[in-house]
DNA sequence: GCTGGTGATGCATTTTTTGCATCAAGGGCT
DNA sequence: AGCCCTTGATGCAAAAAATGCATCACCAGC
């Protein structure tokens, strides 16, 4: 988009903080970008950014316009996607930003599903926490968001929340696997494998620890899940997961051979102990999404409908 | 706005339907405009217009790509209102749709009264019937519309409503100016002036003489409400008014010789006979008014509370 | 078949944008 | 204090893009 180029310019820089390394970025001089900022400042009759010795930063009014910026950007490939959607096969872009619980399982298999059906659109899917995850929904960034947390901003809107049970997960020999629920005061003095402090699942177990003064051996943080579970092939402990991390399609009830790794069990903790936490799936409020974001989230919230009938919310 | 003009091209040639009258009309050669269109649709990936014989017309992805133009440059115009608020003056434009009645006396001073808050504050006032006016403001041409007359597109947000009873206008000698309110069916006979079928306070008028099987006498219809006026001068005869195209200031009681012609008397017509219409203050529905007509808005929603406290609504 | 309108296209010209070299200014370090 | 490095700004020439002219192909109405 030609006539969009000068306004993507000015996304860069105040990305980069520096016109020289924006400049660097967008493979172009620094001082043909220099002039495009300085034309467009005079166009709007005003300066967007600040001069400061080490670069530049948005001011006030640049941080409107920049927001106008990204909104148009965004506008326009919801435009793009519906111009494109005429043409009968549906093409577009959907950007994800999720915990690290939904993009293990789930999302996987629910964007292999729709691409199955609409093999034009492609996804990019960012990692992030909650914070993070809302403020990607705010620059724009990203169209939907699933988050595992509370919903801080204002303007995330939650299309659907999903409720959700810690489980525990152990290996196949541990001695807590003959209990159906497992009790926050079993793990005293238990070894436990835990998600790094950002993550919703931590945030509840620590909540649930301090209320029942059970001080767990933590003998490892991490923010892989995928490297926690394979630890444990090699030690045993106990590590925490929500379902939709662990089987895509099933409720956990038993381990699924197919879905989880038969090495390992898991087990609900007693809702008296956790509460239940929530995925919220959400997008920016007043937003339009573009046809196939708008599609996908549609789909995913009727594909946990169909499996989690009785978790799914709004 | 450099960046934007490709895109306001596209605007011009869809009103236009030809590129050659365009490219008139914005000054340059119809080769160079008919580059600029090709380059656009060669970057969207589709075709915006079709090209029949007698020149061009936006087809199905156009209209989709030109409401999109549109959009963003009303998004513009709210951010430079706002960047520029940020220097304390307010600058700005206004683009109002209103009918014939209150653009009459209401409009005028509002305007006038903003103005002098604001004197960096343009405004530009388009008079139109109702059904103008909601596509005025759907095309984003305008950015508040007052209308007299029940509101039909869903896209339109209605801000506040004013109940205005029709009010009938005769000279000082009139043989009906004893009267504290006119009745229908004293109407029969009597020569009247109407206004177009466009307009809300004749649809409300043929309402009531179908109903109460009443036929004046017409002898003239119009648009314009100063020519009806002044035709009193000359032979007596009825005319319909809403108040606040009397008198901008007062609720309409006896006639104030400031605001309206001495020679004229205004009383109104039953409540019995014809149903208050309402005076819809709106703008479109989901967008964000630059801060210039929001504020606009503002002042004049509370400016009628004040005068008409119990006849203004939301 | 002619006429008057439309949009598309090749080529020369003009305008705009870009890149190089260079300047001036401010913060961090010795 | 003085040096050094990085930053954004600017003059000038080269490259790139947009424009205008002349012309073509097409279609409708007569």
């Amino acid at each position: 988009m030609r006539f969009m180029t000068s306004l993507r310019f000015i996304d860069v820089v105040a990305r980069e903080g520096s016109i020289r390394k924006a400049a660097d970025k967008l493979a172009i001089t620094s001082t043909a970008l220099n002039r495009r900022i300085l034309q467009i400042e005079e166009e709007i009759g005003q300066p967007l950014f600040e001069r400061l010795p080490g670069g530049v930063r948005l001011n006030t009014a640049g941080e409107i316009f920049l927001q106008h910026i990204r909104s148009q950007f965004a506008d326009l490939a919801r435009v793009q996607s519906q111009i494109a959607d005429l043409s009968g096969i549906r093409r577009g872009h959907v950007r994800i930003a999720s915990g690290a619980d939904a993009l293990r399982r789930f999302l996987p298999e629910a964007i292999a599903s729709y691409r199955g059906a609409h093999p034009a659109v492609s996804f990019d899917l960012a990692r992030c926490y909650g914070e993070e995850a809302e403020a990607r929904l705010f620059s724009l960034d990203a169209d939907i968001a699933l988050i595992f947390a509370p919903i801080r901003a204002a303007h995330v809107h939650v299309a659907a929340t999903l409720r959700q049970q810690i489980h525990c997960v152990m290996p196949a020999g541990h001695r807590l696997v003959g209990r159906d629920t497992i009790r926050i005061r079993d793990l005293s003095g238990e070894r436990v494998v835990l998600p790094t402090a950002q993550s919703g699942v931590r945030q509840l177990l620590d909540t649930a620890f301090l209320r029942r003064s059970v001080e767990p051996d933590v003998i490892l943080e991490s923010d892989s899940f995928e490297f926690m579970q394979n630890f444990l092939h090699f030690e045993p402990a106990l590590f925490f997961q929500i379902p939709i991390a662990i089987n895509a399609g099933r409720a956990v009830g038993g381990a699924d051979a197919a879905d989880f790794d038969e090495r390992l069990v898991s087990r609900p903790v007693d809702m008296a102990d956790v509460a239940a936490g929530t995925l919220h799936i959400c997008h920016l409020k007043g937003r339009v999404l573009p046809v196939a974001a708008a599609k996908f989230l549609d789909d995913i919230i009727t594909g946990l409908r169909g499996r989690y009938s009785d978790e799914v919310d709004q």
